[in-house]
Order: structure tokens, then C-alpha cells, then sequence
DNA sequence: GAGTAAATACATATTTTTATGTATATCCCA
DNA sequence: TGGGATATACATAAAAATATGTATTTACTC
């Protein structure tokens, strides 16, 4: 048997923590310390020195993502593997670039954190199934926001997205019904996504347009 | 020492199942079952008959609201403590109006947990303090925008603004498509709109919703 | 206890949207 | 000047959404 994991947990549900403290029980790795904020993490983490910290990305107060940028900076020996319940692309994104070690849903199973925890202590990445997904989706997302869309495709968007239909947009427009069909099917593919609805999401979400 | 309270607990994470099964671990507190979506949910409950069952509102599939609605109505003697992890005002409301016993932070810690569960098992209800103030501004809300609008139709909207299609609307609720289809058509009358995208809008600017 | 509103369910017809193709003229840039 | 991106146009099939009906059960109100 190897040493164990030195885990340091943060997390602002003491029943999360106590939870997985429990999982973990016997299992080759140790916990060494657990934090319920961002600034107790850092504190602790300095006088504990884990192998790998996992941290809950929503918490109040200094979340985790600021956390992991802290950690990253102060601290780039420890590991770090991101909890998360929401598997939000936007923050997985700021997560990327900070350059975590790991990323894992809080839905997933027991045995899956344990694999995942003893990748990142043992230098490797971890990465659940549906993160790849959603990975793809942001380089995606992050290119068509560098304005890939065409003139004409901001067009569309903006009458989209007031609630205009095909045949509006194209009167509008003066190009024909078929052409927006077109255009906007050319939208959804390099948006990955396939209803008006998540385009209006988008489009306010990333300031296209403004209600 | 009275006897154990029989709990059912019900959550998409099966960290926090077994979370909280190790810590109510010799509490006076036995969990005859666990499942992971409503659907199962229901299930279990009617062969197991537990005194009260503790909810997630936020699981895949059927979710926790429309979880309560139907235990209410099929085993109204189950007591019903739901487990939050946003504290969301729109959804609390639902649940106030199905009548459920009680309404807990997972922020909460252990102790108050397992009074919450003591509580509600003998017939108390039981609200964390954050839970007061929430309660109060709904109220307002409530009166200020949308009287205009049913529970259910919120529940479509809400989820309409989500980009989800009719389909998954009627899996999530638990309610037929054609259902679906009837309460969004309602909603369309009485706005005088007639398609989703002007719904989202409508919904933005009236802060039915929130991006 | 009757009347009303709401939630639910279903039917049907039409329109719109979405997914995938092909194709052509233009303009810009390397 | 040749290649690539863009805007345009069209075709077709499948899926989804919308418009309009009817009807039943439950819950609330008067």
C-alpha cells in the first residue's frame, strides 16, 4: 500500500463534507483538513501543505473560483480538483484557464472521486464523461463570440431574438424566407445548440443584444 | 428513547446520500431508502411507507417540486421536508402553496438537520431563518407582478425559458406533452403573443425570470 | 351545495422550425 | 490570380410548435 492522499476539503455544506470525509474512510486517502469559505482554505492550506485540495465551486463569500486562481498562484504544488453541481460552462471555462488539475460533478459516484482524487494527487488530469461535452461546447462558444458571426448573422440574431419568424426576418431583411433558413441553421451549428430560445439566452448572456 | 424516525431520503447526488446516511448514524434516525429522481422516488415510498421523506428540488427528470406535489396528493401522510441548495424564491412558493412541512438550507449543519427531521416527523413544521425573509418578499412579489398567472403556468414558463422543448417540459413536470401543450397555448392567449421567444422576453422583462 | 377556476388530458390541422444537403456569384486577401 | 469566406438561393424531410377545439376531476368560493 502507498501513502495516503493528503486531501484538504472545502466546501461550504457541512453535510457535503461530512459526507465524503465519511466516503473516503479507509480508502488510502487522508484528510487533512477541511475549510466552508475561500479564506479559511487558503489559511489552512498554507499550514497544511496537501497533496490535493478539492473545492466546491459555488460558495459564498470568496468563491472557488477565486480560490483556484489563489491556490494556482500561491500554492502551485497542491493539486486542484473542482467540485461542482452545476457543470456551468462559463465557469468551467475561467477554470481552464486558471489550469485546475480536475474537474468532477457532485453527482457523480463514490468510486469515480476516489479515481479522480488519486489521478490529480498522482500528477495526471481528471476529467468526468459529460465535462469533454461541455468542453467542446466552450471552444466552440469561445470562437463564435470572437465575432464569427457574419454581419448578416448579427442581423438575424438581433430579429431572432426579438421574436421575429423566418418569414418576418426575411421581409425585413429583403433576402428571401429561404436564405434566413440558411443562416440561421449556420447560427445553431456553430453555437451547438438547436432552438431559438437558447440563442436568445446566448445572445443576452454575451451581450448581443440587450432587452 | 422513542422510537427511530423512518426517513426516506431523496437526491441526484449520491455523495450527499451517503453524507447524510453517515451522520444520522445512531441519531434516532433510521433511512429505510434512498433514490436518486422522483420517478423512483414514488416508487420506494409507496412499498416503504416512511414518516417523512427529505427531498432535493433540484434532481434530472421529474424534479423535487413536482416530486412534493404528487406525494402530497397520492400519500398525504408523508411528511415532507425539501432540501435546498439555491434557496430560489420562485420555487419556494410552489412548494408553499403544495404544503410541505418543512424547507431546509443544505448550507445547514448537522444538528439542524436532524431537528428538522425530529420536527417534522411529529407533525411540527419546521423553516431554517433564512426562510422568513424569503417567504416575506414573495409574498410582495407575488402581489406586485403575477397573480396573472397560475403555478403551473409559472412551472412552464420557467422551464420554456430554459430552451427546453415541449417533450422535455412534460418529462420534467411529470405531465403529458399534449398537457404541455395546453398550458403554454393558455399562456400565449393571455399575453396576446404567440411564440417562446416573445415568452422569454416578456418573462426577462417582467423578472419572472432570471439569466 | 352550486358555480367557477384550474389542472389535466386528448384530437386535429396547420404552420413553423430545424437538419442537411447543393449551388452560385462576389469580394477580399495572400 | 487562386482560394476562401460570405451572402445568397433552393430542396426536402422530419420534428416541433402553434391554434382551436372538447372534456373530466379537483379545489375553492359564494
Amino acid at each position: 500500500m502507498t501513502d495516503n492522499v493528503r486531501l484538504m476539503l472545502v466546501d461550504d455544506h457541512p453535510l457535503m463534507l461530512f459526507g465524503i470525509a465519511a466516503m473516503l474512510e479507509g480508502k488510502g486517502v487522508e484528510i487533512v483538513g477541511t475549510a466552508g469559505n475561500g479564506i479559511d482554505a487558503l489559511k489552512k492550506a498554507e499550514e497544511l501543505k496537501p497533496d490535493v485540495m478539492m473545492l466546491d465551486i459555488m460558495m459564498p463569500g470568496m468563491d472557488g473560483i477565486e480560490l483556484a486562481r489563489r491556490m494556482r498562484a500561491e500554492m502551485p504544488d497542491v493539486a486542484l480538483l473542482v467540485l461542482s453541481s452545476d457543470s456551468s460552462m462559463a465557469s468551467l471555462e475561467t477554470l481552464l484557464n486558471i489550469g485546475i488539475d480536475g474537474f468532477l460533478s457532485k453527482t457523480s459516484d463514490a468510486s469515480v472521486m476516489i479515481d479522480a482524487i488519486k489521478s490529480v494527487a498522482a500528477g495526471y488530469e481528471f476529467y468526468g464523461t459529460d465535462i469533454a461535452r461541455l468542453i467542446e461546447r466552450i471552444s466552440l462558444a469561445k470562437k463564435a463570440s470572437n465575432s464569427m458571426f457574419t454581419p448578416r448573422e448579427i442581423d438575424v440574431i438581433r430579429l431572432s431574438c426579438m421574436g421575429l419568424q423566418y418569414k418576418e426576418i426575411a421581409g425585413r431583411l429583403g433576402i428571401k424566407y429561404l436564405t434566413v433558413v440558411t443562416i440561421k441553421n449556420n447560427i445553431f451549428r456553430k453555437l451547438g445548440i438547436n432552438n431559438t430560445v437558447e440563442l436568445v439566452i446566448y445572445a443576452i448572456k454575451n451581450g448581443l443584444i440587450s432587452l
